[in-house]
DNA sequence: AGTGTGCCCGTAAACGTTTCCAATCCGTGC
DNA sequence: GCACGGATTGGAAACGTTTACGGGCACACT
């Protein structure tokens, strides 16, 4: 029924030794014999049993994808990057999603062991100390926005510390004296950052700090627009809401609107993420520019790194990189001069991108 | 180094075949016995090897899901369905995308062959005949908007015809004489049954047909723009647009702000899809509605139905399901009365959505 | 006591590769 | 003519499971 090796060496006259070597060019075969065992493999159509592949190898050649979701722009844009940089190296992948409780990773965990070569692993919801036991010793994985202290992973986070502040000054350096902040969910790691972000941003305007300024969110729109009408209730009222990610910040724009204010002039309002949405909403929103799709190639880079042959289990010292979140300013913060200007340099590899039109909505602002 | 069944079966005192029975429940095992071994799996943190099962049993637990592109709010909602499903009935994911060319779509078929006990397939841009070599004949297969003629894989399909006849007979319905088509890609699927549906309800209304309302697209946003560009600048002006999908629309809407031509008043539009930012653009859009996730989970029901054992070789009937696309009338086609009523009933399943405030946005509107 | 019947369990043969090691071939230098 | 060495090739042992087959054993029945 199915075609094995034995097949192509038969057709081809030699042994099975040397149909494995001459198709994986994994040693000396004249270029004859090679010739006649790819056309025998050819007429056969002949295709390698993975299965037995990996059993002999111990390589899969798949890479592991946790992820708590799949929907929204954020994971589409982050997991495009992560397929199109293993696709270029020969790797498939294997992903799994709709994680949040540690339960959950774990299962999703060990049903990847020994299927996958690698790991890409974001948990934004466990603690790293409940986190690293689960994770497997035996293959490299990186960490999505999960520093561990101890170095015994590579990780690769977003400076969500260095983008909440940097936008929340931009915001302060119009003069707002009242700034919300929608926050994220609790015990998150990326949300807690940029509170943290948003305090520091504060501290140094010499703003003073009001806890009922922080509204409780979740990172969902529709907290966003609940954590939006609770700062119009507020009395005084702030008079600019810095969302801690873009869904949020659209969820708040919704009330807003509902609400008859109008942004930025009554109310300023800026995101975090830089999600492709952020350039056509009313109005476009100034938000903190993250390079997702670049993230997820990272991601993957990283782990072939450690996968190359003989890096394998010696010890070596695990990188941790810090990739940069960067104010990006639209029309929604209230910016005079926003409008005309550009105002960050287009990432060329952007421009024409699919289902994106934001390029276009840059030039015609 | 690594755990095997034979650590297992010496630990527990039983031979292998015992260990693998019992694990896998198989076959008879004293149950005293079972709990000895399952213990000393325990103890020693035994995990199979998935390659050398899968070797010797055939069966890998993968399915593969093969798709044009994984970004955008469609392709993120497909999968999120097809993940769903696929996990609740312990299968992986083989993931694989940015696959338009027929070169690469053979390519990535290939290199699932044998890795996958199932596969999902959306090519729309590949014609049936072409497509259909390619396919593997030993795995079942679920075509996702590819109808087959001759019925020998399983089809879902989404009534893209019946779904464009039904938006633009209501935009018809508004009394506008000169509706546009921004059209989807040439040779896309998808793209041909909506404009048939354009075309059809054009002739039933008894509006003329004008190849000059047909306007090129590609489905992306950035299409849309110019799309509605090139609409303003036709004279007589038409008066209603609509979009092959809810992409297109978003950019014909930004063309239209950018313009200052107020929506609906004087011009109506319509997209298709109803991906979830239809609720929350201004005005929200009407559009056709499609069970995206919905559609996902069913996909992988059909590979599930033909995974049973049994249903393997013997040929059977190959079902082909379509799923419908029903008009939800927001206030983009300029309904009068749209604003306060529920236009359709809320599926209970997307009350509460991650990343969605759509229950809000209709409830507040 | 002999025999049939079920339940448990062990032996060993697959599954289809890769790879170590030895054998063969062939030209070259002495 | 012969030893030698590099390039090719083949044989066979892994890799870790599942499963067909058959053996043992306890028990009931004749």
């Amino acid at each position: 029924m199915t075609v094995t090796i034995w097949d192509v060496a038969r057709r081809a006259g030699v042994s099975v030794a040397t149909v494995s070597r001459a198709l994986n060019r994994s040693g000396p075969v004249r270029e004859e014999t090679r010739r006649r065992i790819e056309e025998a493999a050819r007429e056969l159509n002949y295709v390698p049993n993975s299965a037995a592949r990996s059993l002999i190898s111990r390589r899969t050649g798949m890479l592991g994808v946790l992820l708590p979701d799949l929907f929204g722009e954020f994971f589409s844009e982050l997991i495009r990057g992560i397929d199109g940089a293993a696709q270029g190296r020969g790797y498939h992948l294997l992903v799994s999603s709709s994680h949040d409780a540690a339960s959950e990773i774990e299962a999703a965990l060990r049903g990847m062991r020994g299927r996958v070569d690698g790991l890409v692993v974001m948990a934004p919801m466990v603690e790293a100390a409940v986190l690293k036991p689960m994770l497997p010793r035996n293959v490299p994985v990186v960490l999505l926005n999960s520093p561990f202290a101890d170095g015994a992973f590579d990780t690769l986070t977003v400076d969500n510390y260095g983008g909440a502040r940097e936008v929340v000054a931009h915001l302060l350096s119009h003069g707002h004296q009242r700034v919300a902040i929608l926050k994220g969910p609790e015990r998150n790691h990326d949300a807690e950052e940029r509170l943290r972000g948003y305090r520091a941003a504060l501290a140094e305007a010499g703003v003073p700090w009001r806890e009922e300024l922080e509204i409780p969110g979740d990172f969902t729109g529709e907290s966003g627009y609940r954590g939006a009408e609770a700062v119009l209730r507020m009395e005084p009222r702030p008079t600019a809401i810095f969302a801690a990610n873009d869904a949020m910040a659209f969820g708040a724009l919704s009330a807003l609107r509902d609400a008859g204010i109008a942004v930025p002039e009554e109310m300023a309002l800026a995101g975090f993420d830089d999600v492709s949405s952020t350039r056509y909403t009313i109005p476009p929103l100034t938000t903190a520019h993250v390079a997702i799709r670049e993230l997820g190639a990272r991601a993957v880079g990283m782990l072939a790194d450690a996968l190359v042959p003989g890096a394998g289990a010696r010890p070596r010292p695990r990188p941790r990189e810090t990739v940069p979140a960067t104010l990006v300013v639209r029309r929604s913060c209230g910016c005079t001069g926003a409008e005309g200007g550009r105002p960050r340099p287009i990432d060329p590899s952007e421009r024409g991108e699919r289902g994106s039109i934001h390029t276009l909505q840059e030039d015609a602002v």
